[in-house]
DNA sequence: TGCTGAGTAGAGCGTTCGTTCTAGCGATGT
DNA sequence: ACATCGCTAGAACGAACGCTCTACTCAGCA
């Protein structure tokens, strides 16, 4: 075997989550499809269904981290970069058949009314992958306010598109919020900025 | 008794899905917070629970076109009226203790991989709400072409701004965008647009 | 007075939920 | 050889799920 339990357990529950929600993904689901038993999970997570979704969770906030990062350094030019990071997002949403969205935006909008851990793993995710975005601005010579601010708003947007993309089965929303970003961004680069 | 029992069942099917999403939210609970009885629902809704939450949905959608369009009406220049868009959606969601957000996104993401009728009115309602914005561009003189992307990335952020708001309890994302999509839009009307 | 049909009321169906429980496996230490 | 321990395996629990079903109320009408 070469993958621990353990680690399929969580990669299956972050899979699951994102296509299906909290509520809406079964500790048995998730056993079966992790190829585990339900005593292997509630031996590794005995905090039950809620331990494992906080796991997969941040699990999948690091790996999203790990892409974002990687398309932000794909161009020194920030609104390409963030175009190029839009246009990430649209392809491996198209090669999921349009299910493979955002990891964190189900669970969270099903664990607002609560302060679940679940929903503090969601808002931290987003503030990691805000940061990661408002440090390339930094980096590129932006003052802290505007990165600040443009980094919220290239986040909120690539949300936003993703999901619409998502429901509308289309990646033109991705496509085109990408080039907008990019003006954006850009028109703080220039001489009148 | 002042509203029917069938409006009582659609307007209580709309709040608790977009508060609790789709498989969240029972039939029976419905029915409690309603103030009817199972039997009503399935009376007036014999295809069951997903008729009732294709009902509440187009319900919810009509009520935030409504919304949406005194907003952009509220001021002549499209990039002001988009911001007090952003500005009416913090002010509502920190009155109801950043719960009530965007009415259909819960719903459609739980319902992505099938092509439910679910699905189709959530893809409806956005539809109709991105007509609305480039409606409003349209008349403020914009090119089709710009008022078409423009639209779908001003649905698309404030979408995710909402999202965003919800999850870190904060009005800021959506103030944030609201500034960041006028400028945007008046970048468009610049000499050199 | 009795019929009809809309709407109300809720018991109960089978299923699935999250969780708990006991039993057992195989590798390791002594 | 034996005990220990990490882990697997799945039966079983009470609760909740969506839905079906029967019984009931009550207004309208001849």
């Amino acid at each position: 075997m070469q993958t621990s339990t353990r680690d399929r357990i969580v990669v299956t529950a972050a899979r699951l989550l994102q296509r299906q929600g909290y509520v809406g993904t079964g500790i048995k689901q998730i056993a079966q499809e992790a190829q585990a038993t339900l005593g292997s999970v509630y031996h590794f997570f005995p905090g039950g269904k809620e331990a494992v979704a906080v796991a997969a969770i941040e699990h999948s906030s690091q790996e999203f981290a790990a892409l974002l990062q990687q398309a932000l350094d794909s161009d020194p030019d920030p609104a390409a970069a963030v175009d190029a990071c839009a246009g990430q997002l649209a392809r491996e949403l198209r090669e999921s058949g349009w299910t493979d969205g955002c990891p964190v935006t189900a669970a969270a909008l099903e664990t607002l009314g609560t302060d679940s851990p679940i929903q503090q793993a969601c808002a931290a995710a987003l503030r990691a992958w805000e940061q990661q975005v408002a440090g390339k601005l930094l980096r590129c010579g932006f003052a802290a306010g505007d990165a600040r601010d443009l980094a919220a708003t290239v986040l909120a947007a690539l949300e936003g598109a993703e999901v619409t993309a998502q429901v509308t089965r289309s990646a033109e929303p991705l496509r085109t919020v990408g080039r907008q970003l990019a003006r954006l961004i850009r028109s703080y680069q220039a001489p009148d900025g």
